[in-house]
DNA sequence: TAACTAACGTACTGGTTCGTACATTAGTGG
DNA sequence: CCACTAATGTACGAACCAGTACGTTAGTTA
């Protein structure tokens, strides 16, 4: 079976970026080993520092590829024919299985934070722009439209809705061996999962809608 | 100046705890030094060992001391004399204070939820029991008398909304790095801390408030 | 005050881990 | 088909780091 040239440079890059991102978020960055990386690749820790010249610079590489990754998925959602309240609910829930689908995403971000984000913070900055764009853009629009016709709190702010549904989803899938500990319920319980869901975006909802 | 005992067990531990904490919140477990831990005491690394055994057993003393704090510090809230919503909006701003105060806290915690909370599972029983009592069992009586006044909704479970407002207050803090990179907007900017907190009250108390 | 033990310090070790010097082969342009 | 370079592999080194063997001193008790 020939499963391709021996040497293809691309390939050999994206392989490894693939094992480092797992081993990243799987570890943290101190507990992330190269040669635990390098031995779960078809190639050779020579190789990583070939091509990306060291460990932090391909943890780098990793945490920006799991953000593009996101930002792919992120542009996906169409809420322009829904109504104000049910387009807020179908982002709220997107959001949620969005964050559901990618715990390693949100593991590496956590570790991002931990490290102050000091690595996100050095990024270019044409590799940060265009993050933020689809979501809270999206969110903007429907909060006008919900307010121009009534529905929504006039001193709701965009950013300020999308950090709580992110705080919501991510405490949700982050914090989840603590909290189980501490308190005894597992919140990413498959059976709980459509009541946290529904909670999620009544509650955006409930909010938006109250009168300030 | 005499500052004490040349010999003080219990003064000993206690630095070596006090400044494990901290490079532990700091570095997180496997960036955390047992050298630099032992630097910066008044004694050396062999003490460490004397004490504690080894990191991990160190590092698990760390986690359990900063559950022990907060405990403590919960257990002072008094809202008996207030109506529901006020009461409810009284912990949510007791627990949002309490999380900006507390940054280390959550900066274990989060290291701890890395490593998907292997060392709080083996904790014994009786110093996790009483963690969870006094910021839950609260919100239920609050919740139950606002069922009781027709304030509240039925199906809220005071689980659920503590872990809705721990979410907001952990996330606030927690992910204010990569947040701020992505979005530009620094999370715990003072000037922005009452709109936050105001935020969060309203939107659990919209939230209860709302017919199901 | 002598014997004993808890508390503490020094110096070291064995394994780990990031990174690199050096050698080699596959593909490619002339 | 021959030189040249991009891509790859091997073997190793130097620093780091958790943990310990061994020795010492302070306080305590008989």
């Amino acid at each position: 079976m020939d499963t391709g040239r021996r040497r293809d440079a691309a390939r050999t890059r994206a392989e490894i970026l693939e094992v480092a991102s797992a081993e990243f978020a799987d570890q943290g960055y101190a507990g992330a080993r190269v040669d635990e990386i390098a031995a779960r690749t078809r190639t050779t820790k020579r190789m990583i520092y070939y091509y990306f010249g060291g460990k932090e610079q391909l943890y780098v590489a990793a945490l920006q590829a799991a953000y593009a990754r996101i930002r792919a998925a992120e542009q996906e959602v169409d809420v322009a024919h829904l109504g104000p309240v049910a387009a807020i609910r179908r982002i709220a829930e997107v959001t949620f299985d969005h964050h559901e689908a990618n715990p390693d995403f949100i593991r590496l971000v956590s570790i991002e934070n931990i490290h102050r984000g000091e690595h996100i913070a050095r990024m270019p900055e044409a590799d940060l722009v265009g993050l933020n764009t689809p979501a809270v853009d999206l969110l903007g629009e429907i909060l006008e439209r919900g307010r121009g016709q009534g529905l929504f709190r006039a001193g709701a702010d965009a950013l300020d809705v999308h950090m709580a549904i992110s705080a919501f989803c991510v405490f949700r899938v982050a914090n989840r061996h603590t909290f189980g500990a501490i308190f005894g319920r597992d919140l990413v319980d498959p059976d709980r999962r459509l009541h946290y869901r529904t909670m999620l975006a009544d509650m955006i909802v409930s909010y938006l809608s109250a009168a300030e």
